[in-house]
DNA sequence: CGTTAACTTGAAAGAAATCAAATCTGGTGG
DNA sequence: CCACCAGATTTGATTTCTTTCAAGTTAACG
């Protein structure tokens, strides 16, 4: 479609599990996402890998901090996506428009702060807590972009969610069902409804507020008469 | 002391458990470190914190990606410690010479990485595994400076350990105890020697090298007979 | 429509946290 | 100089949480 170039310098198609970049290439471009979703997945030198983020349409992919030369991990399409390409020379151009200088800061101080409260996350909470904070997360982020109404398709896999919260797949099920159990969320696969969302701010604030074991949600809250 | 006053823009003095700079408070300075030890918390938005990375002679504290206007961490000294101040102005006009920002490149890019490694090390690697990994980043990070023989002076206590690798300061003193008990290392309290640098990174790649409860290692490999 | 990957759920094992004493250390004041 | 104290560390016993192992179930895709 030659009449389509008008504004747009590239454009890039991704299936589900196709890598848009990998870790250690020399970056050569950074990817805003139009559509679809992407994570971002690190692999330490001794081979472990982990999920380290997710990007929805609207983030920008592969912004290095400090203009680094090689990527610092490697991104992978969760699902049928469309990215805008900005190569570095025509990064390096608008980088003098001031706007878009603090815009590019801006993300990534928001990169940096999430990362930040990952790492506390997962160092010093416990599996629901994690959980929650990534749930919460993810709302706030489908609010920012105006699709309200706490309902949400998960464009990862259960996997993915336990790498990214240092989890396991079984652990990240269980507490998705033990939270639509006691009346926090509704999920089904990939459709996630956020039914409660202080609920959920709690459960991140309290480690004991939501066991795997525990008692189960009282059914009839009558029960002793 | 006027005559000192030739080179060195300005000096400061810490003692054990003094704050170098906190959180969020406005970046007026960076601290390349003399003598001593600093760590660095962060505080999420919770109140949870977490030791974030220990700081030797010869590191810059408080060097901030993407100059950023506020600290995204606290940090404290460790024990008595001098270090520089270098004002942001000063730094500005030092960042002219091309070595100077080379080299505060590499510094930052060097604390990425070790961010990242931390991160996979706390959501996918074991507790002994984890503290294998701090121990040879210690040696490392000493060799690096010519202080060589295995022979390290902690400067940080068990809890602060604990909360860098995301464990209690019981299982951190557990597995010391275990470490040295297979011949991997010695300690008395601080001192610590690493008697088995290989053994250490063999125990860092293998989740099952060592574990809390397993066998007592053998005394007599005969026993059998 | 069948095959495969993703997901849920249960039971058991294992790792680390928690609770609880001891022990050691360095510094303080007598 | 020594006794004493608070903080740091070690060690043990127990509990709790998460993982691991093992089936099933459901959903997506060719």
């Amino acid at each position: 479609m030659p009449g389509e170039s008008t504004l747009v310098p590239q454009r890039k198609h991704l299936n589900a599990g196709d890598v848009l970049f990998r870790q250690n290439q020399p970056v050569l471009a950074f990817y805003p996402l139009r559509t679809g979703g992407i994570k971002m997945e690190y692999e330490s030198s001794l081979g472990w890998r982990q999920v380290t983020g997710f990007a929805l349409p609207g983030d920008t992919v592969g912004l290095e901090p400090n203009d680094v030369r090689t990527f610092s991990m490697s991104a992978i399409a969760l699902q049928a996506s469309d990215c805008c390409v900005v190569s570095v020379e025509a990064a390096k151009a608008s980088m003098a428009d001031s706007a878009v200088q603090a815009a590019t800061q801006a993300m990534l101080r928001r990169d940096a702060l999430r990362q930040h409260e990952l790492l506390v996350a997962i160092g010093s909470m416990k599996a629901a807590q994690r959980l929650a904070m990534l749930l919460l997360d993810l709302a706030a982020e489908h609010r920012r972009r105006g699709i309200d109404g706490g309902e949400v398709m998960l464009a990862m896999t259960r996997v993915d969610i336990a790498s990214y919260l240092g989890l396991t797949l079984e652990t990240v099920s269980r507490l998705l069902s033990r939270f639509a159990s006691v009346g926090l969320i509704t999920v089904r696969h990939r459709l996630l409804h956020i039914v409660d969302p202080a609920g959920l701010a709690e459960v991140h604030a309290d480690p004991d507020r939501i066991t795997l074991r525990g008692p189960a949600p009282e059914q009839n809250r009558f029960a002793s008469f």
